[in-house]
DNA sequence: GCTACTCTTTGCTCCATCACAACGACTCCG
DNA sequence: CGGAGTCGTTGTGATGGAGCAAAGAGTAGC
């Protein structure tokens, strides 16, 4: 079974971390591969929940839709990074569309078989709960960040994030490996195109940025980081 | 050792659901009462967290203070509830300080023992799972309740969310059965204290609420979702 | 039951951000 | 390489809600 040939993925996956080789074969076993080809979806929301997947391959977005129409976009992931699991763990339906912004690749197990895998290997529920337990740490964090923060803020701690999550060192800075829309970053941040744009263009003309479409590249991550933090201008 | 005395507690409260007597007498064993007085503190934020609560008398708030100063109200919790979980869980510090707003009782587990009870008792680490995820849903939620609804859409849902979660029927209403300021209710929904006064103005001039000092009765639960739903006003 | 304190209300001002429109730039495809 | 479509920019209002000040209402302690 071509599974296997994901195992690299899936040690480093915060899921499978400390598992014993075995084990993890076991789990790669169990799982089941499926392909999505770029603008194809993994799942749609509402749906009702039944898979965990790890991305060993692609960019999937996840977008939610509000009854009026206003669309947010929770999350972009990448390779080794694990999604549907708040749903399928919870049994319940997903909160939201997971769309491949690139052809992918994903490992996938019902929700069966993670309980199952979990009472077998004790490590792994531990790892299951340690997961969770950040991602309800992040979305807090990202709660309270927009309750308090001013618009400018929040586009910085979102760039920032980004970079830090599936950006790509290049010899000028950070590149944001993703095709990242004005759209995008409004959606992540609960503003309008409009203002990102006027925000963005700001930041270009005093260096800190250089973008184009669907593209940003973040050549002065510290002056970002001062955006983000709310510290004043270190240069007039 | 009177922790059993808190046993029907447990038993209702989703980390140990579906688990039997004798195992949960070995639970509720290996946890520790600690009483809090009004006032007093369960934890304060940016602490390293040690310990896992179930809430069983009193009232317990949870607040984010922003290096700015700004304050968050992240959640109120009453009896039969858990907090601390996340990170006890996720081993890292306290995210938000836990104040006492009556005088409140909780057992507590150290991570350690909650890890070995997970192990021993395959069921509680399944609860454990489905309790976390259902906490990332409702952060979720709340996250894109904040980016795309407006202020008084806001303050509706916070206010039907407190009432199903700890409101008390009365013969006029729902009692939301807390001390409940304008300020909190503007730390919850990320406005300020005048917004919401004024709001709740306007709501208990149309009968939807009444509301006092620190006390808020939802008279028309209906006319309320309405407004977080965003539908128009029913009658003229 | 007076006093001090805290919570709430309300009027006013101001501004960050939204909303819309029109234009400009880039890309893809035939 | 020309045209259609998508994405980004920028100017001009409009406004929801923040911020502040001052007064009103409850509450608690003495």
């Amino acid at each position: 079974m071509e599974n296997e040939a994901y195992l690299p993925y899936l040690r480093e996956s915060i899921l499978f971390r400390g598992m014993d080789d075995d084990s993890l074969l076991e789990v790669v076993r169990a799982g089941k591969l499926r392909r999505v080809k770029k603008g194809g979806f993994f799942f749609h929301q509402w749906e009702p929940a039944r898979v965990l997947y790890v991305l060993v391959d692609g960019r999937v977005k996840f977008t939610q839709l509000t009854a009026e129409g206003h669309q947010v976009l929770v999350r972009v992931s990448g390779p080794g990074e694990v999604f549907g699991a708040v749903a399928a763990l919870g049994d319940a339906v997903h909160p939201a569309t997971g769309e491949a912004h690139a052809d992918s690749a994903a490992l996938g197990w019902t929700s069966e078989v993670i309980s199952g895998l979990m009472e077998r290997f004790p490590t792994m529920a531990l790892n299951v709960v340690r997961f969770l337990a950040g991602r309800v740490k992040e979305f807090q964090d990202r709660y309270r960040e927009l309750a308090t923060e001013r618009v400018e803020r929040r586009v910085a701690h979102a760039l920032l994030r980004l970079a830090e999550q599936i950006g790509r060192k290049m010899k000028d800075g950070i590149l944001i490996d993703l095709t990242l829309s004005r759209q995008d970053i409004a959606e992540m941040t609960g503003t309008t195109i409009f203002t990102v744009s006027r925000i963005l263009s700001g930041w270009e003309a005093r260096g800190i940025i250089e973008s184009g479409r669907e593209r940003v590249l973040v050549r002065d991550p510290a002056a970002l980081t001062a955006i983000a933090d709310d510290f004043p201008p270190t240069d007039t």
